[in-house]
DNA sequence: ACCAATGTAACTAGAATGGTAGCATTGAGA
DNA sequence: TCTCAATGCTACCATTCTAGTTACATTGGT
């Protein structure tokens, strides 16, 4: 597999976030989200937290106005913090069971692909911090303006 | 969690037979192999299969002699095309469930993030693609040289 | 005080990974 | 032709991870 849904989600949201507050700048609650991401609000809660304890998103915990808002402009929030604030585990796994330390290969190979893995994520870290939330909603209605018949109910879906 | 280490097994191996193959040029079993990577032979023929079909190994299926080899010079196997062998899902995932299409950016987000995904993923395997096998035979080599007290076996250990 | 919303823990279903066992098949060598 | 070491392949299992669900305590405007 590959880099969990969650960042997919995550990038959802701020963008839904980014999105919604063109008109008003209010908070919004994690139903509304999780109803355009279509998945519960518990795993939108859940990732929010995260992108919040990276200083990427705003919460009002209780109140009648409670809810989410993005923390700075979208313009300022690339996908690579996203990528950091998300996604904890390295991008390349390496033996399950360390290989075996008295072959000379078995030695010197982790630190060897220790070295490249951090260099091909690197590179991937580069391209995600080329990209801002800002783009993505530009991106997304460019993308959306096709299935017009669909649209109902408001933005929110 | 990431890629998974179904890719490092195949790195492994690659510069396991690469290594083998600088004194004598003959097939290895599926059990030496296994054994430096410390897992099972069944593992180690599941991938090298995938390899083969490659072309980037070559397999000899019965005899005395039966095994694997590189099936090109280490210097002309890239790890980008390890990774087209072994990998086949893509790097990011999209919506578990698709996202909500009443919704402006529901509707959009999925062929936006394809194409920021696929620019990364690009980025990611140009990376890859500067490295080949020779040079991480070289690299083990050097970063194994430390702990030589364990060597005692030879180097199929 | 009310109440809408978050924070969090526990539990679940489903999928994926890697390990194991069994058996048919291959093919060089005696 | 027979032997036998090795692969190919299938099925099954334990473990882990993901995401969904439920439940309940907490927060903090009104």
């Amino acid at each position: 597999m590959a880099v969990v849904s969650r960042y997919t989600v995550a990038l959802h949201a701020l963008t839904w976030l980014a999105y919604m507050s063109r008109d008003k700048d209010e908070f919004f609650a994690s139903d509304r989200i999780a109803n355009s991401v279509n998945t519960s609000p518990v795993f939108i809660r859940r990732i929010l937290g995260q992108l919040a304890k990276a200083r990427l998103v705003s919460v009002q915990h209780g109140g009648t106005g409670a809810g989410w808002k993005l923390a700075r402009a979208a313009e300022a929030i690339t996908l690579h913090e996203v990528y950091e604030a998300v996604v904890q585990t390295p991008l390349f796994e390496l033996h399950h069971s360390g290989p075996n330390l008295r072959c000379q290969i078995g030695r010197g190979i982790q630190p060897a692909l220790g070295e490249i893995y951090g260099e091909t994520e690197a590179a991937m870290k580069r391209q995600l911090g080329s990209t801002t939330i800002a783009d993505l909603v530009d991106s997304s209605l460019a993308h959306g303006e096709d299935g017009k018949e669909q649209a109902s109910d408001g933005p929110q879906g």
